[in-house]
DNA sequence: TTCAATATATTAACAGTGTTAATTTAATAA
DNA sequence: TTATTAAATTAACACTGTTAATATATTGAA
Protein backbone atom coordinates (compact mmCIF):
# COMPACT_ATOMS: atom_id res chain seq x y z
CA UNK A 1 0.00 0.00 0.00
CA UNK A 2 1.65 3.84 -1.38
CA UNK A 3 1.65 6.46 0.95
CA UNK A 4 -1.70 8.03 -0.89
CA UNK A 5 -3.70 4.84 0.29
CA UNK A 6 -2.25 5.14 3.58
CA UNK A 7 -2.99 8.57 3.59
CA UNK A 8 -6.29 8.37 2.16
CA UNK A 9 -7.44 5.82 4.43
CA UNK A 10 -6.44 7.97 7.37
CA UNK A 11 -8.47 10.41 6.07
CA UNK A 12 -11.46 8.19 5.83
CA UNK A 13 -10.88 6.65 9.09
CA UNK A 14 -11.27 10.03 10.62
CA UNK A 15 -14.39 10.47 9.59
CA UNK A 16 -15.79 7.35 10.05
CA UNK A 17 -14.18 7.36 13.78
CA UNK A 18 -16.17 10.80 14.07
CA UNK A 19 -19.36 9.06 12.45
CA UNK A 20 -19.08 5.98 15.14
CA UNK A 21 -19.13 8.07 17.95
CA UNK A 22 -21.79 10.40 17.17
CA UNK A 23 -23.97 7.37 16.57
CA UNK A 24 -23.19 5.75 19.74
CA UNK A 25 -23.83 8.98 21.79
CA UNK A 26 -26.05 11.50 19.92
CA UNK A 27 -27.86 8.89 17.63
CA UNK A 28 -29.23 8.98 13.62
CA UNK A 29 -30.98 11.29 13.65
CA UNK A 30 -28.71 14.02 15.42
CA UNK A 31 -26.21 13.28 12.68
CA UNK A 32 -24.87 15.63 10.18
CA UNK A 33 -22.00 16.48 7.81
CA UNK A 34 -21.17 19.67 9.16
CA UNK A 35 -21.17 17.61 12.10
CA UNK A 36 -19.40 15.09 11.41
CA UNK A 37 -16.58 17.01 9.70
CA UNK A 38 -16.21 19.23 12.75
CA UNK A 39 -15.41 16.28 14.85
CA UNK A 40 -13.14 14.95 12.53
CA UNK A 41 -11.21 18.09 12.37
CA UNK A 42 -11.92 19.26 8.42
CA UNK A 43 -14.58 21.22 7.03
CA UNK A 44 -17.66 19.70 5.79
CA UNK A 45 -16.78 19.83 1.57
CA UNK A 46 -13.04 17.63 2.64
CA UNK A 47 -15.90 15.21 3.15
CA UNK A 48 -16.65 14.50 -0.19
CA UNK A 49 -13.07 14.22 -1.07
CA UNK A 50 -13.40 10.49 0.34
CA UNK A 51 -16.83 9.32 0.27
CA UNK A 52 -19.39 9.64 -2.62
CA UNK A 53 -22.02 10.56 -0.23
CA UNK A 54 -22.98 11.02 3.77
CA UNK A 55 -24.78 7.59 3.86
CA UNK A 56 -21.90 6.10 2.23
CA UNK A 57 -19.82 7.18 5.03
CA UNK A 58 -22.53 6.12 7.77
CA UNK A 59 -22.81 2.53 6.19
CA UNK A 60 -19.12 2.16 6.39
CA UNK A 61 -19.86 2.02 10.38
CA UNK A 62 -21.09 -1.03 9.96
CA UNK A 63 -18.32 -2.69 9.52
CA UNK A 64 -16.89 -2.08 12.69
CA UNK A 65 -19.98 -2.02 15.09
CA UNK A 66 -20.48 -5.42 14.23
CA UNK A 67 -17.09 -6.49 14.73
CA UNK A 68 -17.97 -4.70 18.61
CA UNK A 69 -20.93 -6.38 18.70
CA UNK A 70 -19.34 -9.61 17.95
CA UNK A 71 -16.40 -9.19 20.69
CA UNK A 72 -19.12 -8.54 23.19
CA UNK A 73 -21.10 -11.64 21.96
CA UNK A 74 -18.24 -13.83 22.70
CA UNK A 75 -17.24 -12.67 25.60
CA UNK A 76 -20.64 -12.53 27.10
CA UNK A 77 -21.02 -16.12 25.95
CA UNK A 78 -17.98 -17.93 26.43
CA UNK A 79 -18.93 -20.09 29.83
CA UNK A 80 -22.05 -21.18 27.91
CA UNK A 81 -22.68 -24.69 26.95
CA UNK A 82 -23.10 -25.39 22.98
CA UNK A 83 -25.91 -25.50 21.08
CA UNK A 84 -28.87 -24.27 22.62
CA UNK A 85 -27.55 -22.72 25.69
CA UNK A 86 -25.17 -21.00 23.42
CA UNK A 87 -27.84 -19.56 20.98
CA UNK A 88 -29.72 -18.61 24.10
CA UNK A 89 -26.64 -16.12 25.40
CA UNK A 90 -25.65 -15.30 21.70
CA UNK A 91 -29.16 -13.69 21.00
CA UNK A 92 -29.15 -12.07 24.50
CA UNK A 93 -25.53 -10.05 23.89
CA UNK A 94 -27.08 -9.33 20.64
CA UNK A 95 -30.35 -7.59 21.90
CA UNK A 96 -27.82 -5.91 24.90
CA UNK A 97 -25.71 -4.62 22.69
CA UNK A 98 -28.30 -2.39 20.22
CA UNK A 99 -30.42 -1.43 23.33
CA UNK A 100 -27.09 0.03 25.04
CA UNK A 101 -26.25 1.58 21.95
CA UNK A 102 -29.53 2.50 19.61
CA UNK A 103 -27.73 4.41 16.99
CA UNK A 104 -26.38 0.99 15.40
CA UNK A 105 -29.88 -0.67 15.69
CA UNK A 106 -31.07 2.64 13.69
CA UNK A 107 -28.12 2.44 11.47
CA UNK A 108 -28.24 -1.39 10.77
CA UNK A 109 -32.04 -1.35 10.18
CA UNK A 110 -33.61 1.80 9.93
CA UNK A 111 -31.42 4.05 7.77
CA UNK A 112 -32.60 4.25 4.71
CA UNK A 113 -29.88 3.48 1.63
CA UNK A 114 -29.81 6.06 -1.16
CA UNK A 115 -28.98 3.70 -3.76
CA UNK A 116 -29.30 0.07 -2.89
CA UNK A 117 -27.86 -1.70 -5.22
CA UNK A 118 -24.25 -0.43 -4.49
CA UNK A 119 -25.43 -1.18 -1.17
CA UNK A 120 -26.23 -4.62 -1.39
CA UNK A 121 -23.12 -5.79 0.40
CA UNK A 122 -23.59 -4.07 3.28
CA UNK A 123 -27.79 -4.99 3.32
CA UNK A 124 -26.56 -8.71 3.30
CA UNK A 125 -23.70 -7.98 5.66
CA UNK A 126 -26.72 -6.49 8.62
CA UNK A 127 -29.06 -9.82 7.75
CA UNK A 128 -26.65 -12.49 7.93
CA UNK A 129 -25.17 -10.93 11.16
CA UNK A 130 -26.85 -13.02 13.36
CA UNK A 131 -26.45 -16.02 11.39
CA UNK A 132 -22.83 -15.80 11.08
CA UNK A 133 -22.83 -15.15 15.40
CA UNK A 134 -24.81 -18.78 15.59
CA UNK A 135 -24.22 -20.49 13.04
CA UNK A 136 -22.08 -22.91 14.89
CA UNK A 137 -24.44 -23.60 17.42
CA UNK A 138 -27.51 -24.29 15.01
CA UNK A 139 -25.38 -26.60 13.54
CA UNK A 140 -23.94 -28.48 16.85
CA UNK A 141 -27.88 -28.80 17.48
CA UNK A 142 -28.44 -30.85 13.90
CA UNK A 143 -25.35 -33.17 14.92
CA UNK A 144 -26.04 -33.82 18.55
CA UNK A 145 -30.41 -34.42 17.09
CA UNK A 146 -31.58 -32.19 19.47
CA UNK A 147 -32.82 -31.00 16.26
CA UNK A 148 -33.64 -31.42 12.34
CA UNK A 149 -32.11 -29.53 9.66
CA UNK A 150 -35.61 -28.75 8.56
CA UNK A 151 -36.58 -26.96 12.09
CA UNK A 152 -32.82 -25.40 12.37
CA UNK A 153 -33.53 -23.80 9.07
CA UNK A 154 -37.17 -22.00 10.11
CA UNK A 155 -36.49 -21.44 13.73
CA UNK A 156 -33.50 -19.89 13.06
CA UNK A 157 -35.12 -17.29 10.88
CA UNK A 158 -37.62 -16.88 13.46
CA UNK A 159 -35.43 -15.91 16.00
CA UNK A 160 -33.57 -13.14 13.95
CA UNK A 161 -37.03 -11.70 12.75
CA UNK A 162 -38.20 -12.09 16.59
CA UNK A 163 -35.36 -10.16 18.00
CA UNK A 164 -35.38 -7.40 15.58
CA UNK A 165 -39.02 -7.14 15.47
CA UNK A 166 -38.87 -6.78 19.44
CA UNK A 167 -35.96 -4.70 19.14
CA UNK A 168 -37.41 -2.24 16.28
CA UNK A 169 -41.07 -1.54 19.17
CA UNK A 170 -38.73 -1.34 22.02
CA UNK A 171 -35.94 1.16 20.64
CA UNK A 172 -38.29 2.98 18.02
CA UNK A 173 -42.28 3.13 19.62
CA UNK A 174 -41.21 2.61 23.26
CA UNK A 175 -43.17 -0.96 23.57
CA UNK A 176 -42.70 -2.14 26.16
CA UNK A 177 -42.28 1.03 27.82
CA UNK A 178 -39.36 -0.36 30.44
CA UNK A 179 -36.25 -1.96 30.38
CA UNK A 180 -37.62 -5.09 32.71
CA UNK A 181 -40.88 -6.02 30.50
CA UNK A 182 -38.27 -5.84 27.25
CA UNK A 183 -36.23 -8.32 28.63
CA UNK A 184 -38.65 -10.62 30.29
CA UNK A 185 -40.10 -10.53 27.28
CA UNK A 186 -36.93 -11.86 25.32
CA UNK A 187 -36.90 -14.29 27.73
CA UNK A 188 -40.22 -15.75 26.97
CA UNK A 189 -39.98 -15.69 23.26
CA UNK A 190 -36.63 -17.36 23.57
CA UNK A 191 -37.96 -20.36 25.89
CA UNK A 192 -40.94 -20.80 23.55
CA UNK A 193 -38.85 -20.44 20.06
CA UNK A 194 -35.72 -22.60 21.28
CA UNK A 195 -38.29 -24.90 23.14
CA UNK A 196 -37.56 -28.76 21.78
CA UNK A 197 -40.66 -30.66 21.88
CA UNK B 1 -70.08 20.61 17.26
CA UNK B 2 -70.17 24.39 16.77
CA UNK B 3 -69.11 25.92 13.17
CA UNK B 4 -65.85 26.61 14.21
CA UNK B 5 -65.09 23.04 14.98
CA UNK B 6 -66.61 21.59 11.79
CA UNK B 7 -64.82 24.01 9.82
CA UNK B 8 -61.60 23.03 11.67
CA UNK B 9 -62.24 19.68 11.36
CA UNK B 10 -62.60 20.43 7.13
CA UNK B 11 -59.39 22.07 7.25
CA UNK B 12 -57.51 19.28 8.97
CA UNK B 13 -58.88 16.95 7.21
CA UNK B 14 -57.62 18.34 3.83
CA UNK B 15 -54.02 17.94 4.66
CA UNK B 16 -54.68 14.81 6.33
CA UNK B 17 -55.84 13.78 3.45
CA UNK B 18 -52.87 15.27 1.39
CA UNK B 19 -50.22 13.61 3.89
CA UNK B 20 -51.99 10.11 3.28
CA UNK B 21 -51.77 10.54 -0.39
CA UNK B 22 -48.33 10.96 -0.31
CA UNK B 23 -47.46 8.55 1.98
CA UNK B 24 -49.75 5.83 -0.29
CA UNK B 25 -47.75 7.21 -3.12
CA UNK B 26 -44.08 8.78 -3.05
CA UNK B 27 -43.17 7.46 1.12
CA UNK B 28 -42.37 9.14 3.92
CA UNK B 29 -38.82 9.91 2.88
CA UNK B 30 -40.66 12.27 0.08
CA UNK B 31 -43.04 14.02 2.27
CA UNK B 32 -42.71 17.60 3.32
CA UNK B 33 -44.61 20.41 4.41
CA UNK B 34 -44.33 22.52 1.72
CA UNK B 35 -45.26 19.47 -0.04
CA UNK B 36 -48.39 18.42 2.11
CA UNK B 37 -49.65 22.12 2.00
CA UNK B 38 -49.38 22.65 -1.58
CA UNK B 39 -51.46 19.17 -2.15
CA UNK B 40 -53.92 20.21 -0.01
CA UNK B 41 -54.38 23.74 -1.44
CA UNK B 42 -52.83 25.68 0.69
CA UNK B 43 -49.74 27.69 1.77
CA UNK B 44 -47.23 25.97 4.41
CA UNK B 45 -47.41 27.44 7.30
CA UNK B 46 -51.18 27.63 7.31
CA UNK B 47 -50.55 24.04 8.72
CA UNK B 48 -49.42 24.87 11.69
CA UNK B 49 -52.32 26.78 12.74
CA UNK B 50 -54.25 23.19 12.93
CA UNK B 51 -51.49 20.77 13.77
CA UNK B 52 -48.35 21.50 16.15
CA UNK B 53 -45.76 20.22 13.93
CA UNK B 54 -45.41 18.21 11.01
CA UNK B 55 -44.97 14.83 13.04
CA UNK B 56 -47.99 15.43 14.89
CA UNK B 57 -49.91 15.71 11.11
CA UNK B 58 -48.14 12.64 10.10
CA UNK B 59 -49.35 10.68 13.18
CA UNK B 60 -52.75 11.70 12.52
CA UNK B 61 -53.11 9.54 9.38
CA UNK B 62 -52.00 6.08 11.58
CA UNK B 63 -55.96 5.78 12.46
CA UNK B 64 -57.40 6.33 8.66
CA UNK B 65 -54.68 3.46 7.76
CA UNK B 66 -55.58 1.18 10.37
CA UNK B 67 -59.05 1.04 9.32
CA UNK B 68 -58.03 0.74 5.97
CA UNK B 69 -55.76 -2.09 6.56
CA UNK B 70 -58.59 -3.69 8.62
CA UNK B 71 -61.20 -3.54 6.14
CA UNK B 72 -58.85 -5.16 3.74
CA UNK B 73 -58.29 -7.35 6.61
CA UNK B 74 -61.51 -8.24 7.39
CA UNK B 75 -62.45 -8.91 3.50
CA UNK B 76 -59.63 -11.34 2.82
CA UNK B 77 -60.52 -13.49 6.28
CA UNK B 78 -64.42 -13.76 5.76
CA UNK B 79 -64.45 -17.41 4.63
CA UNK B 80 -61.34 -18.28 6.87
CA UNK B 81 -61.98 -21.22 9.58
CA UNK B 82 -62.09 -19.30 12.78
CA UNK B 83 -58.94 -20.18 15.11
CA UNK B 84 -55.75 -21.23 13.85
CA UNK B 85 -56.86 -20.46 9.88
CA UNK B 86 -58.07 -17.51 10.48
CA UNK B 87 -54.74 -15.97 12.65
CA UNK B 88 -53.02 -17.32 9.57
CA UNK B 89 -55.40 -15.47 7.19
CA UNK B 90 -54.97 -12.40 9.12
CA UNK B 91 -51.77 -12.59 9.51
CA UNK B 92 -51.29 -12.72 5.36
CA UNK B 93 -53.95 -9.94 4.67
CA UNK B 94 -51.99 -7.68 7.16
CA UNK B 95 -48.36 -8.38 5.63
CA UNK B 96 -50.08 -7.19 2.28
CA UNK B 97 -51.29 -4.06 3.10
CA UNK B 98 -47.72 -3.17 4.75
CA UNK B 99 -45.85 -4.53 1.44
CA UNK B 100 -48.71 -2.78 -0.94
CA UNK B 101 -48.32 0.38 1.00
CA UNK B 102 -44.60 0.47 2.53
CA UNK B 103 -45.01 4.60 3.58
CA UNK B 104 -47.39 3.22 5.28
CA UNK B 105 -45.28 0.84 7.50
CA UNK B 106 -42.70 3.58 7.65
CA UNK B 107 -45.53 5.56 9.25
CA UNK B 108 -46.21 2.73 11.65
CA UNK B 109 -42.66 1.59 12.64
CA UNK B 110 -39.67 4.10 11.69
CA UNK B 111 -40.83 7.13 11.82
CA UNK B 112 -39.20 8.65 14.98
CA UNK B 113 -41.85 10.59 17.24
CA UNK B 114 -40.52 14.08 18.69
CA UNK B 115 -42.26 13.80 21.90
CA UNK B 116 -42.53 10.52 23.08
CA UNK B 117 -45.15 10.95 25.71
CA UNK B 118 -47.61 12.92 23.91
CA UNK B 119 -47.96 9.94 20.98
CA UNK B 120 -48.10 7.57 23.67
CA UNK B 121 -51.35 6.49 22.86
CA UNK B 122 -50.85 6.42 18.84
CA UNK B 123 -47.91 3.96 19.78
CA UNK B 124 -50.02 1.59 21.93
CA UNK B 125 -52.71 2.03 19.07
CA UNK B 126 -49.94 0.68 16.64
CA UNK B 127 -48.32 -2.17 18.91
CA UNK B 128 -52.18 -3.60 19.78
CA UNK B 129 -53.11 -3.24 16.08
CA UNK B 130 -52.82 -6.81 15.17
CA UNK B 131 -54.18 -7.69 18.94
CA UNK B 132 -57.23 -6.10 18.06
CA UNK B 133 -57.28 -7.50 14.46
CA UNK B 134 -56.78 -11.66 16.04
CA UNK B 135 -57.78 -11.55 19.38
CA UNK B 136 -61.58 -13.42 18.78
CA UNK B 137 -59.45 -16.35 16.92
CA UNK B 138 -56.63 -16.56 19.83
CA UNK B 139 -59.27 -16.81 22.13
CA UNK B 140 -60.89 -19.13 20.17
CA UNK B 141 -58.34 -21.58 20.44
CA UNK B 142 -58.31 -21.57 23.95
CA UNK B 143 -61.73 -21.80 23.98
CA UNK B 144 -61.26 -24.48 21.65
CA UNK B 145 -58.84 -26.12 23.83
CA UNK B 146 -56.15 -26.11 20.75
CA UNK B 147 -53.92 -23.85 23.02
CA UNK B 148 -53.25 -23.01 26.22
CA UNK B 149 -54.05 -19.25 27.52
CA UNK B 150 -50.21 -19.47 27.91
CA UNK B 151 -49.07 -20.78 24.83
CA UNK B 152 -51.27 -17.58 23.46
CA UNK B 153 -49.83 -15.21 25.26
CA UNK B 154 -46.33 -16.04 24.17
CA UNK B 155 -47.14 -17.30 20.70
CA UNK B 156 -49.65 -13.97 19.96
CA UNK B 157 -46.13 -12.14 20.92
CA UNK B 158 -44.08 -14.29 18.81
CA UNK B 159 -46.19 -13.83 15.64
CA UNK B 160 -46.50 -10.03 15.99
CA UNK B 161 -42.62 -9.82 16.45
CA UNK B 162 -41.47 -12.40 13.68
CA UNK B 163 -44.08 -10.42 11.15
CA UNK B 164 -43.20 -6.68 11.92
CA UNK B 165 -39.45 -7.97 11.87
CA UNK B 166 -39.67 -9.72 8.37
CA UNK B 167 -41.73 -6.45 7.12
CA UNK B 168 -38.34 -4.25 8.43
CA UNK B 169 -36.05 -6.47 6.47
CA UNK B 170 -37.91 -6.88 3.29
CA UNK B 171 -39.01 -3.20 2.92
CA UNK B 172 -36.04 -1.66 4.60
CA UNK B 173 -33.15 -4.25 3.91
CA UNK B 174 -34.69 -6.02 0.50
CA UNK B 175 -33.55 -9.01 2.52
CA UNK B 176 -35.09 -11.41 0.77
CA UNK B 177 -34.76 -10.12 -2.41
CA UNK B 178 -38.11 -11.33 -4.42
CA UNK B 179 -41.22 -10.73 -2.95
CA UNK B 180 -41.95 -14.50 -4.04
CA UNK B 181 -39.03 -15.22 -1.46
CA UNK B 182 -40.69 -13.14 1.26
CA UNK B 183 -44.08 -14.61 0.83
CA UNK B 184 -42.91 -18.17 0.74
CA UNK B 185 -41.09 -17.32 4.28
CA UNK B 186 -44.08 -15.50 5.59
CA UNK B 187 -45.47 -19.12 4.83
CA UNK B 188 -42.95 -21.17 6.68
CA UNK B 189 -42.93 -19.09 9.74
CA UNK B 190 -46.50 -19.24 10.18
CA UNK B 191 -46.40 -22.67 9.80
CA UNK B 192 -44.22 -23.29 12.19
CA UNK B 193 -45.63 -20.31 14.67
CA UNK B 194 -48.86 -21.50 14.59
CA UNK B 195 -47.79 -25.48 14.94
CA UNK B 196 -50.27 -27.31 17.57
CA UNK B 197 -47.84 -29.96 18.96
C1' DT C 1 15.96 26.92 -4.08
C1' DT C 2 12.44 28.68 -7.05
C1' DC C 3 8.69 28.17 -9.96
C1' DA C 4 5.01 25.76 -12.23
C1' DA C 5 1.73 21.93 -11.82
C1' DT C 6 -1.02 19.17 -9.14
C1' DA C 7 -3.58 17.74 -5.27
C1' DT C 8 -6.16 18.83 -1.32
C1' DA C 9 -8.89 21.72 1.79
C1' DT C 10 -11.94 25.61 2.44
C1' DT C 11 -15.43 29.01 1.62
C1' DA C 12 -19.46 30.45 -0.92
C1' DA C 13 -23.47 29.18 -2.86
C1' DC C 14 -27.69 26.45 -4.07
C1' DA C 15 -31.79 24.04 -3.30
C1' DG C 16 -33.98 21.87 -0.02
C1' DT C 17 -35.98 21.10 4.98
C1' DG C 18 -39.16 22.56 9.36
C1' DT C 19 -40.67 26.35 11.90
C1' DT C 20 -41.79 31.18 13.51
C1' DA C 21 -42.64 36.27 13.06
C1' DA C 22 -44.42 39.81 10.50
C1' DT C 23 -47.75 41.02 7.25
C1' DT C 24 -51.68 40.84 4.44
C1' DT C 25 -56.22 39.24 3.55
C1' DA C 26 -60.76 37.66 4.95
C1' DA C 27 -64.55 37.31 8.20
C1' DT C 28 -67.14 39.12 12.00
C1' DA C 29 -69.46 42.56 15.18
C1' DA C 30 -70.91 47.12 16.15
C1' DT D 1 -69.47 51.09 6.75
C1' DT D 2 -66.08 50.77 10.02
C1' DA D 3 -63.37 48.62 13.81
C1' DT D 4 -61.99 44.31 15.56
C1' DT D 5 -60.75 39.76 15.29
C1' DA D 6 -59.44 35.56 12.89
C1' DA D 7 -57.09 33.22 9.30
C1' DA D 8 -53.83 32.71 5.47
C1' DT D 9 -49.68 34.26 3.32
C1' DT D 10 -45.03 35.84 2.61
C1' DA D 11 -40.52 36.65 4.50
C1' DA D 12 -37.16 35.12 7.24
C1' DC D 13 -34.26 31.98 10.12
C1' DA D 14 -31.56 28.13 11.13
C1' DC D 15 -30.85 24.04 9.60
C1' DT D 16 -29.85 20.04 5.98
C1' DG D 17 -26.80 17.69 1.89
C1' DT D 18 -24.20 18.70 -2.01
C1' DT D 19 -21.41 21.14 -5.66
C1' DA D 20 -18.59 24.94 -7.82
C1' DA D 21 -15.28 28.22 -7.19
C1' DT D 22 -11.51 29.59 -4.56
C1' DA D 23 -7.55 29.31 -1.59
C1' DT D 24 -3.89 26.61 0.35
C1' DA D 25 -0.57 23.00 0.57
C1' DT D 26 2.23 19.65 -1.71
C1' DT D 27 4.82 17.83 -5.29
C1' DG D 28 8.06 17.69 -9.38
C1' DA D 29 11.35 19.88 -12.46
C1' DA D 30 14.68 23.46 -13.67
Amino acid sequence: MGNKEIQEQRMKGYFIQATKEILKGEGLRNISVRNIAERAGYSYATLYNYFKDVRDLIFECVVDFQEECQALVISETEKAEPGIEKIRAIAKAYVKYFVQYPGTFELFFLEKTTDVASKQPTLKLISNFLDRLSNNDWEFCINTKVMTAEEVKVKKNTLHFTLVGMLLLYINRRQPETYKEFSEEVENQMNSILAVK
